[in-house]
DNA sequence: TGAGCCTCCGAAACCGGTTTCGGCAAGTGT
DNA sequence: ACACTTGCCGAAACCGGTTTCGGAGGCTCA
């Protein structure tokens, strides 16, 4: 026994032994393997037999220890989760939701889930990599996908399961679930030009990852089909201050649109901050849509149009996909993708100004305004 | 070897063969119970054995299997957290946050972290048990206490290590971290009082909680201190429509109060709601405190003055408590309390009206306003 | 010089399961 | 009646670690 430095254990933790499989083969006067062998529905085992092990089994409480069985089987029954939460994180609050979802589904098929974070990408393939080496998992969900992805490079390289939250460049061999964030773009893009938007300004998201691209594509589509082609694009906001930025940028054009559509919702609350100190008044003077269906907007005044994403329904999709995966079907046949919906709230309607009109509408404002206000 | 249904298994799935124990033993030709008593610091081991032992190991890349030494030591060095997720729950939002201190408090301990999640508090028993019972983790971080709480219980019972992120009415043998927002409240009564606002509302939050409690003692505590006593609470408010009928409640008395402090900020939002609908101007007409540091809390004009509790830091030092009670250590000596910062934002100040001023003003604006406009 | 005591290590049991292998008994075909 | 399956189970190895036990060798001390 080591000294080391085992401090003040309490009295006498109780702790009654558990029941293990010798005690269920000793009960029935036969050997462990034979237990295991019925209870792992082992073909060399007769009806009579297996159905007398269950039983015992169950009568006496047994329950298979995970971490005794995957000794040799190589098998945790645990599927792992590396989030990174960069400050400027748009999945933050889905978060709970997406967990929720994965624990949910992981639960139900008798796994468990076991999670890590991250500060930053290297820092993520470094924590995956210690997750994998350890052996605490034997597959994974790797949220939030970039068009090249060192982590999809790491596990396809390592020969582990893993499925995505998202899709990639590349993504052959590789099991996904995504929602269709371009086709709601491209949506949006329709809905807003129905109403008679002709300028509709596009604030793209984090640069780099594959939402982004799909996002810009189906914007690029929508406006496609919509027969425009005035189409601003400002330079890529992921949070309310790069969203303000973005705006101004866009409301400063000498044809400053008279809709936004933003790749993210929190880049959306920053297009609120721009307009109101340009004395904009949103869902009239100006449009906005957002993507996320970030609690936030639901608070804004008006509550800002958005396409919500069911996360939990996504947790419990990946999950799904990835026992599947684990299990050994071929990850090319597990793939899914789902639709967001719209939800509608009273940042978007019909266009009461001209883009010119707009214009001049935010100039003045300029001067008139101190510069410089702006919380 | 078992029939099953073995689906499609990949054409070689090329895993290296980790290296083991026994090979580092062999490389060194001794036996693998020296390796093993070396690098666990036996004192039977001469200082050059060990030394001799631990580069090997280093240089051969040998990691310990956790489960594997868990089937003889009974530690899986993994922390179970059980996070429920009802609809109404003012946690989600600091969630990520909450993980990200665990998880990183953890992987710098070398210890991993298990999840699962509930919808009610029979699930989460049920969850805990599971986790319990299938041992995946080695103790437990309760987040959410209540003041009589049915998994203190069942962990007592079971002597299983866990901490408490909150307190609870008896917590004799208990570890815990809080933050102390009972403090808190009393520091936001006294701001107001010293602001000069005599008559000041309270709204409550979940009931049976601890955290409910403990503000509610803070509260009545600063009223003491400031010699107030006129102090109309509402009834219980934990999610926005909620909110807006416990303001609606307090702003409907004979004498109205000037100042509402709000157990939760998700209470807060309600209570804009209800005052806009009131024609009240939030942080002069009507001020307006709560406790959480919401994310929405910005985004709502004027921002909301609330308490930030760093729940990054409350991950973190919960895990270090655990990690130490699972250790050994009397849980009575693990305890932690940590103030909250105030956070100011636009909407508390002084008093513009009397009480019975602002009795006219909603009684007016009852009057004008159609009924059942509110959204 | 011999008894007694450390220091340090090998050998082997052990933890709770899984998996392989061989063999007995009953059934099958001729 | 005899060889050949087949069904079913016991025995034992195995997985990757940890822990106990005993003993060889060197040292001290009377």
């Amino acid at each position: 026994m080591p000294t080391k430095t085992t401090a003040h254990r309490p009295p006498t933790r109780p702790r009654k032994r558990r029941v293990t499989i010798a005690d269920v083969a000793n009960e029935l006067g036969v050997t462990k393997g034979l237990v295991s062998r019925a209870l792992n529905d082992y073909p060399d085992i007769s009806e009579a037999t297996r159905e007398r092990v269950r039983a015992a089994a169950e009568a006496m409480g047994y329950r298979a220890l995970s971490h005794a069985r995957a000794i040799r089987t190589g098998q945790v029954r645990a599927l792992g989760l590396v989030i990174q939460l960069s400050d400027h994180d748009g999945q933050r609050p889905f978060l709970a939701d997406l967990l929720s979802g994965i624990s949910q589904a992981a639960s139900a098929a008798d796994w468990t889930v076991t999670i890590a974070t991250s500060t930053s990408d290297a820092d993520t393939l470094h924590q995956l990599g210690h997750l994998a080496d350890a052996h605490k998992a034997d597959g994974f969900i790797l949220p939030r996908t970039y068009e090249h992805d060192a982590r999809i490079d790491y596990l396809r390289a390592e020969g582990l399961p893993f499925v995505l939250y998202g899709r990639t460049a590349d993504d052959t061999g590789c099991a996904w679930y995504d929602v269709d964030s371009g086709a709601a773009m491209a949506e949006a893009v329709a809905l807003l030009a129905g109403l008679g938007h002709r300028v509709i300004g596009f604030v793209p998201g984090a640069t780099g990852t594959m939402y982004d691209r799909l996002r810009r594509e189906g914007f690029a589509a929508g406006m496609r089909a919509a027969h425009l082609d005035t189409a601003p694009v400002s330079d890529p906001a992921c949070d309310r201050a790069q969203g303000a930025a973005a705006a101004r940028a866009l409301l400063g054009r000498d044809l400053p649109p008279t809709a936004i559509l933003c790749a993210t919702d929190a880049a959306a609350v920053g297009v609120y901050d721009a307009a109101r100190a340009a004395g904009l008044s949103i869902g009239t003077d100006l449009s906005v849509i957002g993507y996320d269906g970030l609690p936030e907007g639901a608070v804004l005044d008006p509550p800002l149009s958005t396409f919500h994403v069911d996360a939990a329904r996504a947790g419990a999709r990946l999950t799904d996909l990835l026992i599947r995966s684990i299990a050994g079907e071929d990850p090319a046949d597990l793939r899914d993708l789902d639709p967001a919906t719209f939800r509608p709230g009273g940042s978007h309607g019909a266009p009461t100004l001209t883009p010119a009109e707009l214009a001049a509408r935010v100039a003045h404002s300029n001067h008139v305004s101190n510069p410089g206000r702006e919380r």
